[in-house]
Formats: structure tokens, sequence, C-alpha cells
DNA sequence: GGGTGGCTTGAAACTCGTTCTCAACCCCAG
DNA sequence: CTGGGGTTGAGAACGAGTTTCAAGCCACCC
């Protein structure tokens, strides 16, 4: 395992929460402090599951429904991206300063790799111009094995041909 | 509305699936053919519900559990491919003989475009290598805004500021 | 510090797409 | 025609996410 690059600035990012609060009249509450500050400190794509563990963790209780509600509001604040990697519910990522970027996905651990590519961005926006769409955001995933699930194991990804019902969720 | 381009033989799809039935010693239910043929006969990208209503004006009466474990079947032969546009279901639409493409779609009226781009293709297949990752496959997905839809209400898909619980589902 | 209005919270009910259950039923090889 | 194994459908179950609403907290005022 290598170690990560550094996701960035939580502080920044609890930063533009107050103010976003602030400008928005909205109370800063301890669990709101906490929802965000959780994911801000994180390197990974949290699951709401994820973030209650973390909480949990951290022996502050909040229902979900707040852990909801907040996470709605720091998508709206621009703080954070909510991402759907198909597993049947949303992760969610603070917005780092480093530009918008897209995934690979590994198929057979769920293993997330970063990457950008200059290209696909202008790449997009062409498309979107000759289609006559103003562009407003897109979504990028590429699903593989990585190279350490391609040694044995590359089968269980794949679902038996026949036989359905082989529920996923 | 300028008429889409002809989406491709429904008929050599059915015989894909009666030659995958076949192959795999399934029945040829009556249900199974109505579905799969309400599907391959439809130039869109029909939800489940979509379906159900084809079928229902034909008459034909099919428990949903039963669209479910078609389409399951569908996509396992590889005739069919599932979408998620961020609706809440899912979507599918019959493979044509076309090369694989990606889609645009509209915020504010749903529409969706198809495109293909060889660079964007051949790009996503070098970033999988890249990063020691055999691609399987991958989405790209462009949401914005479509030329009819600029005229007016080009709000009515930005979420009010504050205020959480605003669903979408 | 205490008061107050308005927003927030959490438990639980609810929604809704999708999957599971299981008894009745149909397909098709023999 | 028959039989046996897969299929079907109604309804129950599931699970992520949302709504409800009474109780509680935050921020700002004095
Ligand atoms: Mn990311
Ligand atoms: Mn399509
Ligand atoms: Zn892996
Ligand atoms: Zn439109």
């Amino acid at each position: 395992m290598t170690s990560p690059p550094p996701k960035l600035d939580a502080a920044e990012l609890v930063e533009g929460f107050r103010g976003y609060m602030r400008d928005h009249n909205l109370p800063l509450t301890h669990q709101r402090e906490a929802i965000a500050s959780a994911l801000f400190h994180s390197e990974e794509h949290l699951s709401v599951e994820d973030i209650e563990a973390i909480l949990r963790d951290e022996n502050v209780h909040v229902g979900k429904a707040t852990v909801y509600r907040t996470l709605d509001l720091l998508v709206r604040a621009g703080l954070v991206d909510e991402h759907d990697f198909g597993e049947g519910f949303k992760r969610f990522e603070p917005r780092s300063a480093r530009s918008h970027h897209e995934h690979l996905i590994c198929l057979a651990c769920g293993k997330v790799v970063e990457f950008t590519s200059e290209r696909i961005e202008r790449m997009k926006a062409l498309i979107a111009d000759e289609h006559g769409f103003r562009h407003h955001h897109h979504r990028l995933d590429i699903y593989g094995v990585c190279s350490e699930c391609q040694g044995r194991a590359a089968v269980t990804l794949e679902r038996s041909p026949d036989r359905p019902g082989g529920g996923s969720r």
C-alpha cells in the first residue's frame, strides 16, 4: 500500500462550511460540525453508513436523518461531492482544492483510484457544445480489475451466466 | 422532433435471445417473449414502468417480478444494457449492432442524446492501462440543458440554495 | 444570565424501486 | 400425453433515503 497523496485542507473546508452557514443564517449545531468534520478529515469516498460508524466510534450520537440532511447541505454548499458507484447507495467525498477528477473502480476489491485528464475535460465540453447542450456536470467512471486483484479470483466478479435472481444489492 | 436514426434490428436481437435461451436450456415463455419484444422494438431508454405500460397497452399481463427477472436475463445475455441516469430507477435499452455509446442527458426535460467518441474510447483504455487496471466497462454521462430548454425555466433545475429536504426521488 | 422565536433534531413511520417467497402453473423432452 | 423442473405472480420483504412532528437547541436580544 503506497501512501495516498494527502487529500487536502480539512481546515479550509471547515471554514468554508462555517462561512456558508453564517451567510445563510443557519445554525451550526454540534451534529453538523461532527458530520462535516468526519467527512472532511477522511481520505475516502464515504457512505452514510461509514459516516455513522465514524461518529459512533467517537461516541457522538447523530440520527441518520440528520446525517442525510447535513450531507445535503454540504453538497449544496459545494463542499462535498456525491457519487454513485452502482452499489445501491451513495458515497460522499470532500471537494478538495484540486480540480475535478474521475474514478477508476476495481470490481473485485472496490478500490477507487482517482485521475484527471485535461483532454477528457476539453472533450466533454466540446461534445456538449456540438449537441447544443449547456454543460452542467458529467460523470466518468471506469470499472475494471486492479493489478493486485488480477492474480486470482478474477472470476468472482462474473455473475453466473444463467439462473436469474442472484441479487446484488 | 427530428426522426432519430433507426435503432436497428429488433429481429436480430429476438433471434439472439432465442439462441441464448436454447443454449442455456431455458424455456422461452410468452412472458419472456413479450418483454424482450417490447424492449427490442423500442427506440428509447425504458424504465420497468415504461415496459409494464407497453405490455398493459397490448393487454398482456405480466407480473413485475417477471419483468425484472427477464431484464436480468437479457442483460446477462448481452442483449440489453442497463443505465442509471440518477433518477432513482434503472433504464434499459437494447444493445444495437452499433458500437458502445455515451449519453447526454438534459436536466430540464430528461431528453437523452447519444454520441460516440473514438477518442474517448481510446483514452479510457489508455488510462486504465496507466493505472494497471484491466478495463471492464465504463460510463460517461454528461448532464446539461438542451438547446430547446435553454430558452426559459433554466432555473427549475437549480434546487433552492438553503433549506434541506427538497426531495428529488 | 435569562428569554424567545425559529430552526434543528431524532425516532419512527413512510416511500418506492427492487428482490424474495412459495404455491400454482407452464414448457418441452421423452 | 406426461412428468418434472423451471417459471410465474401476488404479496411480503428489503433497504436506502425521506418525511413527520413533538421536543430541544442556537443565536440574538435585552
Ligand atoms: Mn474522488
Ligand atoms: Mn443509449
Ligand atoms: Zn482490486
Ligand atoms: Zn431539454
